[in-house]
DNA sequence: CTGAATCCGACACGATACTG
DNA sequence: CAGTATCGTGTCGGATTCAG
């Protein structure tokens, strides 16, 4: 969506859309905000698909926008990318496709997809938030997929993130991605019996807490009033 | 950005990207968003110059995927297009949009740009609202650009909101696009001193009160703390 | 006059290969 | 590791045309 002819008519959301609205800039930005800095081919790999060439001009044209910045140390061959303060406050966006996308738009992985966990696991940090739901403690639930990939998903008392390779926890998880984006599809009142095939550890309470907390959707016929009011 | 090869990973930010990432959906959106129901030729004029063959396109991709409603009666020669419930819930990812696009992306516009005040004096609720700022009573400030372009900013002791046509208010206003956005645009220091060219009308208590509130920067320095939390 | 469809050219993008 | 180079395809802009 660039440079050919913008999109005339001032207004944000056509000038915002005009500076990151082509094809994978969000997504670089995404993983960015995610994993905090990366090296080129870092970025090559968790994007799934994008060619060096078109991260290439993607991350020029972000760094030209002021969203992205270069770290080149002479003498070290890797280039580091790290977001600007400008490119943080991206985050409300990125949050809100993330939830708009579990809402509308997240059928469940198809067989053979690659599913990697880190996204879907930030992505319950992200929905928890949104939704306000806090819980009367601080909470730490590690999830286990590999001895190298460990999410710690957590709750200071105010807002929940998720932390990777911390181990220990009040409750701790061991599954595959595939099994764990199924429970977190799941709706509430069938995460007990999802859980289930997964192998959980922790205090009964801590773990019943657990299963009754963590995952995208939401009770149905909770709270039917949706938050649409808008002008 | 559609059909061809999707982003691959299971990611809810990648997923609703490939359903409203393509060039001008998030803009029709956001025009329904604030306009309500709209005609085929109403959006080819209320959006900037996309052309007839890429609006159909687009609006039939956004009714494939259940966010817009074609709305045809037989005997009647217009199409209304409205939003589903589903294209109403991507309201917070428009609003984000502004936001940023406000802070980050919105030079003042050029010499000759066609200026339409309905964005821009949407934004302002938006911006009011996501920033929590009320005041301790409802109000109402009639923005007036022409006899058939006249705009009320509400504040009804809960949230903000904009609407057409309105007439009676606390404060009226009466100016021309180029100064209502030089208003807006003015850090809130400098407002005062801009308010001067546009005429105002009111007790000198309410306009006091709305040239302190109504506008899109922030006030320096007085929060420093930014709220990019994440993971 | 509204709601499109059609043809064409420009450029944004994808896939593969190759280089400092 | 961090990119370039080349080539083909798809998405989009612009103008024109057409039916109800």
């Amino acid at each position: 969506m660039a440079k050919t002819k913008f999109y005339q008519h001032y207004c944000p959301v056509a000038r915002a859309l005009e500076v990151i609205g082509e094809k994978w800039s969000l997504v670089i930005v995404r993983d960015l905000l995610l994993r905090g800095p990366q090296r080129f081919s870092d970025l090559l790999r968790s994007e799934g698909g994008i060619t060096p060439k078109w991260l290439t001009l993607r991350l020029r044209d972000l760094e030209a926008a002021d969203i992205v910045e270069r770290d080149s140390e002479a003498g070290r061959r890797e280039v580091w990318y790290r977001l600007t303060d400008k490119g943080r406050d991206l985050a409300p966006v990125v949050e809100s496709l993330a939830i708009w996308g579990i809402e509308h738009a997240l059928p469940p992985p198809l067989p053979g997809e690659p599913l990697d966990p880190a996204q879907p696991t930030n992505a319950v940090a992200i929905v928890l938030n949104r939704r306000h739901v806090k819980l009367p403690h601080a909470a730490t639930y590690v999830v286990s997929f590999a001895a190298d990939r460990i999410y710690a998903i957590r709750f200071d008392g105010e807002r929940w993130s998720v932390q990777r390779g911390d181990d220990e926890g009040d409750v701790r998880v061991e599954t595959s991605p595939q099994e764990w984006v199924s429970f977190l599809l799941a709706p509430p009142e069938e995460r007990r019996e999802r859980a289930e095939s997964m192998r959980i550890e922790g205090e009964p309470d801590a773990v019943r807490e657990f299963v009754a907390t963590v995952g995208w959707r939401r009770a149905p016929a909770q709270a039917p009033a949706l938050q649409t009011v808008h002008a």
